[in-house]
DNA sequence: CGAAAAGTTAACCGGATGGTTGAATATGCC
DNA sequence: GGCATATTCAACCATCCGGTTAACTTTTCG
């Protein structure tokens, strides 16, 4: 199931990720505040941002010790193509999607420009 | 994983099932016919369309002894309605979903007519 | 330095998934 | 009745998924 798309969709497919996905879109956020509403160990938890990065929904950057989570537009927008191409029942105005994102995106916690649009996820010393 | 939104998304994240959809799309279609372009066996094809089902994504109606595949437009909704409320992206204009499908779904189960109202191809996720 | 904090990784487990083959169930047709 | 067609069901298998706990790395700070 290498193709991206249905790593978006199988990424959408689990209600603690969509709820993740949700809580990043009002910020970006630390690993462990990410983990902390929900009733799951932080393993668990990070498993969940490495799904939701594989997707190319969640970029995860590294900060010191901390390393913050934040959307990617890019993949959402793929699933919103193909829902788009399929019934043509959404007519998606990728303009105001990327002005939107743009918009929600654009955070002090990462303030370098490297974050304009990077779309290198797994940057995790590894 | 009991929620519909999440059986829709996981329905949605695999290529073939994407394809049955592009192909109901077009048309209702038999079991059979639905399996013909694909290499992998009836029986497969049949659980693809449980799991479509299941999320309600498809229904299945049996004629004789021919059961016939439609789409249903429900469950993609609530998929759409997600997307919707998550980004703000898309400006899911609902009632025209409706409309779209009532025209592509009307089609009478043996009524080919459905190429009056020609709907461009669409990519085949995957 | 050494301990605490932030995350990942590894090993493991039970259950779901995607596929197979073969048998079973309806239904249609001669 | 009897056979072919259409489809599901059942058993089985390998792999993936979502979760756990424990160990490990990296970074911060007293």
């Amino acid at each position: 199931m290498t193709d991206q798309l249905s790593l978006v969709f199988a990424a959408l497919a689990d209600p603690t990720r969509r709820a993740i996905l949700t809580m990043l879109l009002e910020d970006d956020m630390a690993v462990t505040d990410v983990a902390a509403p929900f009733d799951m160990s932080l393993a668990a938890i990070s498993k969940h941002l490495g799904v939701l990065a594989d997707a190319g929904l969640v970029t995860r950057e590294k900060r010191g010790r901390v390393i913050w989570c934040k959307l990617d537009p890019d993949a959402l927008k793929s699933a919103s193509v193909w829902m788009q191409g399929f019934g043509q029942f959404e007519p998606v105005d990728l303009d105001a999607f990327e002005r939107f994102l743009d918009d929600h995106l654009r955070t002090d916690i990462l303030d370098d420009d490297a974050s304009a649009h990077s779309p290198s996820p797994n940057i995790l010393g590894g």
